[in-house]
DNA sequence: ACAGAGAATGAGAATGAATCTCATTCTCTG
DNA sequence: CAGAGAATGAGATTCATTCTCATTCTCTGT
């Protein structure tokens, strides 16, 4: 069963009702490899605005997407699927580019942190800045 | 030397001028203990919106102040001891409580990382989300 | 001291992301 | 297949941040 499958079952399942708007989201998430902002999202569908972020709010809620934070005050989207594991990004402050990393050492950390705190940990993002190798190599561009 | 000479000293050096703005501000980071946000240092000086980011922006080129990103779209800076060690936030998602919290295995992984990376990794930051234990014990409220 | 070059300031407009409003359309259920 | 009420989307609104530019202020050189 794909993702998208998956998908429209959860959210069936959680009460929301099918709609032309949800169908697009769903979709374009589908197919995409990495994380698009919720405006790119509304800039490449028909699909209003409003329901572009009803939808991904819902995905959130049901653990269909992960949210990132990247940078300048914008949000990322991106699938979540059952099998692959948690990972988290490296940012080009020069020209963007996200690049996942995953790390068990790093995630055992935050656990051991989360288990001491006097909070209850419910997620956690770790997000590295820098410049890619492309950005490094000038005479490339 | 007490961090507000320290900065001061340092934005001369940089070719930066004095100005009325720019000592509020510095000022006011000099008394807070955590992070403030931009909008809140507009409440609280008569300096413009204008001069207090441009203010925030040369003292995080010059590693003065830390920018860390607390959800909901907003930035928070906090001051830089250079004594001071490096340090992460948990975040309360209910009250936005900031608590901060270092732990020398997660910078070791962190730096594993970053030294294995394609990317010349230039910083990280870390944030734990849940809820702290105030929101945790409702009857309190 | 002080004049002058040009940096700093701040009021308000502009931008960008996200949220809200609400009349209309569409989906399911009975 | 009718009706209750959820989903939709155009546009207004909010919030953080950045930009613009006329005015004020700081330093530097004399």
């Amino acid at each position: 069963m794909n993702w998208t499958q998956r998908a429209s079952e959860r959210l069936d399942a959680a009460g929301y009702r099918s709609g032309a708007a949800r169908r697009q989201v769903v979709e374009l998430l589908a197919q995409e490899k990495c994380a698009l902002t919720a405006l790119e999202m509304d800039r490449r569908l028909p699909a209003g605005r409003a329901s572009i972020y009803r939808t991904l709010e819902q995905l959130e809620q049901l653990h269909l997407i992960q949210r990132i934070d990247i940078g300048g005050g914008a949000a990322g989207y991106e699938r979540l699927d059952p099998g692959e594991h948690h990972h988290h990004h490296l940012v080009c402050e020069q020209c963007g580019l996200l690049a996942p990393f995953a790390d068990p050492a790093l995630e055992r950390a935050i656990d051991a942190v989360s288990r001491t705190a006097d909070f209850e940990v419910a997620t956690h993002d770790v997000m590295l800045r820098g410049r890619c190798s492309r950005c490094r190599a000038p005479e490339l561009n």
